[in-house]
DNA sequence: CTTGACACTGTAGTAGGGTACAGGGTGCAT
DNA sequence: ATGCACCCTGTACCCTACTACAGTGTCAAG
C-alpha cells in the first residue's frame, strides 16, 4: 500500500510542497520513483511527517528534529554517542517541561486571582518566567 | 533606577536591536525618552524581555506571546475574556507538556534498549507522537 | 483519445523574527 | 575640547520554513 505525494501530504496533513521541501533538506528520505518519476512513499512516511509536524509545534527547529530523528540504535551507531546525545535531548526536554509547568502555574494563579476580582498590579506571568534561577538553557 | 537600551538589552540577554524591534511590533511599550531622545526603561522591562525570550524558546510565536502578555487583570479587561483565553492557553500548555513527556519516555526507552544492545529498526520517537487521539491543535 | 486531476522540476516570493550597517547626535572622562 | 562609548533613525539584509507559480509530463475515466 504505497502513496503518491498528494495522498501522503493529505494523510499527514501537510502541504504537498512541504513534503518535497523536507526531502530537499533531508528530513525525509528520497523515496523510490515510478517509471514516470512519480514519488512513491511507504505508509511509514505518514508517521514521520506527523512527527515532524508535532515536534515543530513543540518548538523544535527542523535542525533539532533532524537530530531527534537520526537517534536510533543500529549496529553502525556507536552506543556511547547515542547515550550522550540522548541524555542531552532528555535534559533539554525536561527543561522545557519545567518551564511550561511554571507558565501553567502562573496562568492558573492569574485566573484564580482574576475570578476573585483582586486586580493584581504585576503580571504573575512575568514573575513566573523571569526568575533567574536554573537558567542557562542549552539552546 | 532606570536603564538605557544597551544596559537593558545586556541585562535581559537580548540584542539591542531586538529591543527596538519588539518596541516596533508592540511587544514592549514605547519607553519615555530623555531630552536627547534616549530611551529610558524601568527595571521591570527586564522581566518582560526575559519572559518573551523564554516563551519563544518554548515555541510560542510573538503573536502568542503578545496574547499571553496582555492576559492580566485590569479593570478594563473583562473577566470572562481573561478566563476563556487563559483556559485556552492552559490547555495548550498541558498538551505540549504531554507531548514532551511522551517524547521523553520514548527517548529513555531508546537509550535503554541501546545499552542492552538491541538494535531498533524503527525510530521509537515516531510512535511517541504519532497517536491520532487528542489532536486538533489550536495553533 | 481527450480531458481533468495529479505529478515533475526549477525558480521566485513570502512571513516571521531578527541583525547589520550607514550616517549622525550625545555625554562624560581625561 | 576631544575621544570613545553609547544613543538615534532608517533601510537593507539574513535565516528559517515554507508557498506559489510556470511550464511540462502522466494517467485513468468516460
Amino acid at each position: 500500500m504505497a502513496l503518491t505525494i498528494g495522498k501522503l501530504a493529505q494523510t499527514a496533513e501537510v502541504g504537498r510542497e512541504t513534503v518535497r521541501f523536507y526531502e530537499r533538506v533531508g528530513l525525509i528520505d528520497d523515496p523510490p520513483r515510478t517509471q514516470a518519476g512519480y514519488r512513491i512513499y511507504p505508509t511509514g512516511a505518514v508517521a514521520r511527517l506527523r512527527f515532524i509536524k508535532r515536534a515543530k509545534e513543540l518548538g523544535f527547529s527542523l535542525e533539532e528534529i533532524r537530530s531527534l530523528l537520526t537517534l536510533r540504535v543500529s549496529p553502525a551507531t556507536n552506543c556511547d554517542d547515542v547515550q550522550r546525545l540522548g541524555q542531552e535531548r532528555i535534559k533539554d526536554i525536561e527543561g522545557r517541561i519545567r518551564d511550561l509547568a511554571r507558565m501553567k502555574t502562573a496562568l492558573a494563579k492569574l485566573l484564580e486571582s482574576c475570578s476573585q476580582r483582586e486586580p493584581t498590579e504585576e503580571c504573575p506571568l512575568l514573575e513566573a518566567l523571569a526568575s533567574e534561577e536554573n537558567h542557562e538553557a542549552q539552546h
